[in-house]
DNA sequence: CGATTCTTTGAAAACAGTCAATCTGTGTGG
DNA sequence: CCACACAGATTGACTGTTTTCAAAGAATCG
């Protein structure tokens, strides 16, 4: 773990004198190409972001706490999930680079998360309050599209999982994950994988088996 | 069925001398709730509605067809659902009076739809094109933040199911459905229930037979 | 290297799905 | 009004999938 952040000091001192420059400017980066605020819009964008960095493990949320941010990841790879009474763990979602994540309902709400949020990997996030960020949809048009539109992506993706739950087997929804999200199959754990498709680690490692078995036949 | 039609005739008769008045009024009574929207706002609100009836089993809209519309339900129950290769039905959701329903992905995207939505009783439903729609949400700020919120609002609902689906057991899943929405219960066949959790007829079937012993165990 | 975590494997049990038959209630036509 | 057809629900026997529990085998990290 010091192996990566000792990589990262370098890359950053290569990149940027100063580290959270570097970091907002992915964040701007994103902004740009999904809205159309202005260079001054971004400075007021800027002005309430606030950084942060997480361990691998680290929670950015606890079960029972309540959630006031909303989180947009530059680096790393975070998940949002539940425990239930027999300890078993239930992935709601993963969030990796240019992804945003957090409970909306706690934050709609203001009450207690039913979800943990941890990183997955070391990671860094930027986080902007409700108050302010509800401030920045008031006064930027432009943002709150985006912000309306990301949502709207949200939920078609979440209709879409629900669809999959429904009506595909738990192959089938291995093989359409694999589809979807290649990258994640790398970098996270079969098991949380398994439990993101409301499967056992088990059962996934036998899934995984047989369809190795069907393609190459050999 | 032309027995209710008769039926509903004679109050429309009795409640307002024009039919459609009679429908948009449930409409505003919905808009005024969830918005602060002016009534000047909802004269240019009606100005852009669509007034429809749906019978039982007719389509709303039908896989392959590009969907244009918001539609609000004034009255009866209408599914959303795919239908697949062995000729399952899978229900995405149902939604009855004051919900609005329609496809989300196929609106956004122009593509053409999925899903089916239908009418499982008679129905009177209103219809805003997308582009009203949009121009409505340009226009009226508070008619724009209440759509926001309604889309927030699905997509916390839409978490919260998947969370059924990871975690819990068919009988669970009724359990909760029986909770969340008791008077659905009463109006749909129950093996559309069945297909909403993901199990089958007979599945649901025996999960009710098993739960009523339990609770009634003499 | 040693410890921990993750994955794989096996065997048995629980769970849900399939297919087919029967039962129930509803509405239709004779 | 009755007999019938039809759709929906239930039941039974069987099959197949997934879970569970336990143990062994990789892989990873400090």
């Amino acid at each position: 773990m010091y192996k990566a952040g000792l990589f990262s000091l370098i890359l950053h001192a290569i990149a940027s004198p100063s580290k959270s420059n570097n970091v907002f400017e992915a964040f701007r980066k994103y902004i740009r190409e999904k809205s159309n605020v202005t260079e001054e819009d971004l400075v007021q964008i800027e002005a309430v972001c606030q950084y942060k960095k997480l361990r691998k493990r680290q929670y950015l949320l606890q079960e029972g706490d309540v959630w006031k941010y909303n989180a947009f990841i530059v680096k790393g790879c975070l998940r949002t999930y539940t425990v239930d009474d027999k300890g078993n763990e239930h992935i709601l979602n993963f969030a990796t680079e240019n992804w945003w994540t957090g409970d909306r309902e706690s934050l709609q709400t203001g009450n207690p998360s039913a979800y943990n949020i941890d990183a997955l990997e070391d990671a860094e996030i930027i986080l902007i309050t409700k108050t302010n960020f509800d401030q920045l949809c008031n006064d930027i048009p432009a943002f709150n599209d985006m912000v309306n539109a990301i949502l709207q992506r949200s939920f078609i993706a979440s209709q879409s999982r629900i669809h999959t739950f429904l009506s595909l087997s738990a192959e089938e929804k291995y093989q359409a994950f694999l589809q979807k999200y290649p990258q994640l199959v790398m970098r996270v754990p079969q098991g949380m994988i398994a439990s993101y498709l409301g499967v056992t680690p088990e059962t996934l490692s036998r899934v995984r088996k047989q369809s190795s078995k069907g393609h190459r036949p050999s």
